[in-house]
DNA sequence: AGTTCATGATAATTTATTCTTATCATACAC
DNA sequence: GTGTATGATAAGAATAAATTATCATGAACT
């Protein structure tokens, strides 16, 4: 008792067609190697699924319920089929991407028009969260691909990194602050650093970039955007580092003011990731082409 | 696109173990060629199923879906394995068996507690009908096995024939009808004789062997039994050939007279059909022998 | 750091399975 | 009869799938 599913698509066609010849054909194979397996199907059942008449091939009683139940396999191996072929290639959905927050702002005007452009056929669904939240989407199968600006730890399903471009900080002062450019982060005292909430990338970044202690925190500010953070800069409430992206929105912002770091490589690296077992894998190499050409084509203000 | 059942169960088979190693096991085959097979198939998918990790095996948010259907393919084959299982060998549902009107009151009362005893695992379900609708149930799958007393024509599904026994004719007159003995048919006035009606094979029998026109019905009479013949015949207003294995019973009534014809080859032959097909013919060949033998073990009346 | 162990992948070979072509057997039609 | 249609059978070639032996890699533990 170990038929295949060609077995039971042979023995199938014999049942639809009433003609072993016929049946051969609809399965582009010879008559003998139907017959051959109809046979050995037929000697695994113990019994006879065809009666060979003068008058046509019938199906016995047994073959009735045979043939009905072997339809029944046939349909759900053909729905997994389908399954499969629906999900490789070209992605028939669209794609769950995550971006964490302090990039999504700033370069989602640029690279969803671009993307919408240059790759047509691709749809997004686009989310906004922190670097955790959205290795931990991508591990789950809730998102296919995320933007974020570290390097994910090991563990866990790999995961393909794929490096867009550096993004530089600067330093924000509000207007009124002379400053010397360019600034040496080791000149600004520390509790004049306004810092995102925990959690964001970001936030580490700058303490990493100005040598501070991340256990220390000010607990008078909560700011999980870095507009806010702006806001706060504008009126005079201490001074933060931005990352370059930011600045064709922030700092349109009168009154505040961009100072270049003395350190030209304190900065972060944006990049892709997504599970190195990805069906979509070209599609995402593409969609890196792309963001990547963002960069180019439109001279940033800065 | 063209995975085979045997794939299934050993992606299956990981997805259940989180480990190759013991998924071949599990399979009763070696780990590389379990690993062989799940590599073609996600070759086939165009995607992993499984993250390898050295945590363990996990899947991937496809691989998921895809042995969730997986699952629902192997379910629907193991259904199909486990019909073809319960259909085989020995039948696991009563057997449905038709026997003509001319032979179940008088061979019934032997053969089923013959049945009973020597094939304690069968069971049966017994129906009356002439000939022709038992070989129609035959083919049509609404009976395994009749019991008739004619050659089947060809033509359909064919049928093999087991012959049981002969069944000699004997005349039955009343009581006060003188006869010598052997009586030779051609002596009987054929007005005289009284037949079953139309479709019973003991009347095409009778008059064959009476040598009577079949087209002449007296339309008279009106018998579907030979119990209700035999009281004509008692009551004078015939006479009746009957079947041997009859007498026990109706030769009972003291009102009529048996005779031995004086050519002892007149009579028919009992005989079982089935479908060549059938998976049952093992057990069939055995009731076959079973009822041979009730013709020998009760030593029957006359 | 180096060693060992566990685990899955790979290679080479053998074994099974499934195909193809050629041919046969049988019933039916004329 | 003779030809035609149909499914079964035989023999050998082509594929598919198994085996054993070995490798590669990362984790665990001295």
């Amino acid at each position: 008792m170990n038929f295949s599913l060609r077995q039971l698509r042979y023995a199938v066609a014999v049942a639809q067609t009433g003609h072993f010849g016929r049946a051969a054909e609809l399965s582009a194979v010879s008559q003998p190697a139907l017959s051959q397996q109809i046979l050995l199907l037929e000697s695994q059942c113990g019994t006879a699924i065809f009666d060979r008449l003068k008058s046509g091939v019938q199906l016995t009683p047994f073959g009735r319920d045979f043939i009905a139940r072997a339809q029944e396999v046939l349909r759900s191996a053909e729905a997994l089929e389908g399954f499969v072929l629906s999900y490789s290639g070209k992605p028939n959905r669209p794609l769950r991407f995550g971006i964490i927050p302090t990039v999504a702002p700033y370069l989602l005007p640029d690279i969803f028009p671009a993307l919408q452009e240059q790759l047509p056929d691709l749809r997004f669904t686009i989310s906004e969260n922190r670097t955790e939240a959205l290795l931990d989407g991508l591990l789950e199968g809730h998102l296919d691909l995320v933007l974020i600006a570290t390097d994910p730890p090991a563990g866990g399903p790999r995961l393909t990194v794929e490096p867009l471009f550096d993004d530089p900080f600067v330093l924000a002062t509000s207007q009124d602050v002379p400053t010397e450019e360019p600034v040496a982060l080791s000149s600004i005292p520390p509790d004049r650093i306004l810092l995102l909430d925990e959690g964001h990338c970001f936030r580490d970044q700058a303490i990493a970039a100005c040598g501070l202690d991340g256990g220390r925190g000010s607990g008078t500010f909560s700011a999980t955007s870095l507009s806010t953070i702006v806001e706060f800069v504008a009126n005079g409430q201490g001074v933060t580092l931005l990352p370059q992206i930011a600045l064709r929105k922030e700092a349109n912002n009168p009154r505040i003011a961009i100072h270049p770091l003395n350190d030209p490589h304190t900065g972060r690296q944006l990049r892709l990731a997504w599970r190195e077992t990805t069906p979509f894998r070209t599609s995402f190499e593409a969609i890196a082409d792309v963001i990547r050409g963002t960069r180019k084509e439109p001279p940033t203000l800065n």
